[in-house]
DNA sequence: AGCCAGGCTCTCG
DNA sequence: CGAGAGCATGGC
């Protein structure tokens, strides 16, 4: 049985759409997972982890429960981590009224309504995922981030689904950078997670540090650190801090889908698509560029026809 | 087979 | 300054 919570839906909001792009419309993704129109997620609060399940209800509410021990406490770290997961807080109204005077946005995202982006636990597996999906393709990234999280990963069950939670800095810093390249990883991005895993123990990374910094002032901070660059600052920014007006204008699948949409296929540079974003899409730049994402993920999964989605 | 992927650092002119 | 090399691996 269990505890568990009735969640007021914010309108919009499809959690199908919402739950399939955090898990790439593959069922799982990383620590993230999406069955029997459920979506799973094993946190960590201190040593704890809490296991949390969440699934619209009839009734038009988001019913989540608590599958880990605990009492109402658990219960409510399980569900304010929902509401932070699933993005349930922000208000989606202003991005979708400039949608209706944006006509290739709204022809390429407008079937995605109800879509809100969605975040990681924790600044930690923002960076760490940042960093291992830099420069390679999204797919080859996705099945690197399966090997780190299963081997580093605390498992869990959940109803009989196995789980992960994120594996911990600790458990990244205590790994022999060989027992990490083992993993697929590059020598560099070995050093440059290993580090992220350092500087998070030391309290350096801590989220209230930047949630007073603007955009610019967090990626100023974040990339000072080796290995973390523009692109991966905005990940960040995106990912664990949930800023709704952030454009990775250096981000290739990014540059191409805008090219495709606006114009006509011809290739547009960084400052381009910096210049272009701020003039159309600004103050929900975040929010374009995921919606972009979730389309271009839509499109490869119809195209390669694999790993189905769960029924909506 | 070879080339490109949702970057970043380092080196060199 | 800007341009170019190297990185690791999966998919086309």
């Amino acid at each position: 049985m269990g505890l568990s919570v009735k969640l007021p839906l914010p309108e919009p909001f499809d959690f199908h759409l919402t739950v399939g792009h955090q898990t790439h419309f593959r069922g799982r993704a990383g620590a993230d997972l999406y069955v029997d129109a459920t979506y799973y997620r094993a946190l960590r609060r201190g040593d704890d982890i809490i296991v949390a399940a969440a699934k619209p209800t009839d009734d038009a509410q988001l019913e989540v429960r608590l599958l880990s021990p605990g009492s109402d406490r658990e219960l409510a770290f399980a569900s304010d981590a929902m509401r932070h997961l699933l993005a349930l807080d922000i208000d989606l109204t202003g991005f979708y009224s400039m949608l209706e005077h944006d006509q290739g946005l709204s022809d390429a995202v407008g079937r995605l309504r109800g879509l809100r982006p969605p975040r990681s636990e924790s600044v930690f597996e923002a960076l760490v995922v940042a960093i291992i999906g830099q420069q390679i393709s999204a797919n080859v990234a996705r099945v690197i981030r399966e090997g780190l999280i299963e081997a580093y990963g605390t498992p869990v069950e959940a109803e009989g689904h196995a789980l992960h939670a994120f594996p911990t800095p600790e458990s990244f810093n205590n790994a022999t950078p060989d027992e990490l390249r083992g993993l697929k990883l590059s020598a560099r991005k070995v050093e440059y997670i290993q580090d992220t895993a350092r500087r998070t123990l030391e309290g350096e990374l801590e989220i209230e540090r930047f949630t007073n910094m603007d955009n610019e002032e967090v990626i100023a901070e974040l990339t000072k650190v080796r290995g973390i660059g523009r692109w991966s600052a905005e990940w960040m920014l995106m990912r664990a801090l949930g800023r709704l007006d952030v454009l990775p204008a250096g981000d290739l699948a990014l540059r191409r889908v805008v090219s495709e949409l606006y114009f006509d296929g011809a290739t547009i540079t960084e400052p381009q698509l910096a210049a272009f974003g701020e003039e159309r899409w600004a103050p929900y730049r975040g929010l374009a560029t995921t919606y972009l994402f979730a389309y271009l993920r839509q499109q490869r999964l119809a195209k390669g026809g694999e790993a189905p989605a769960q029924p909506g």
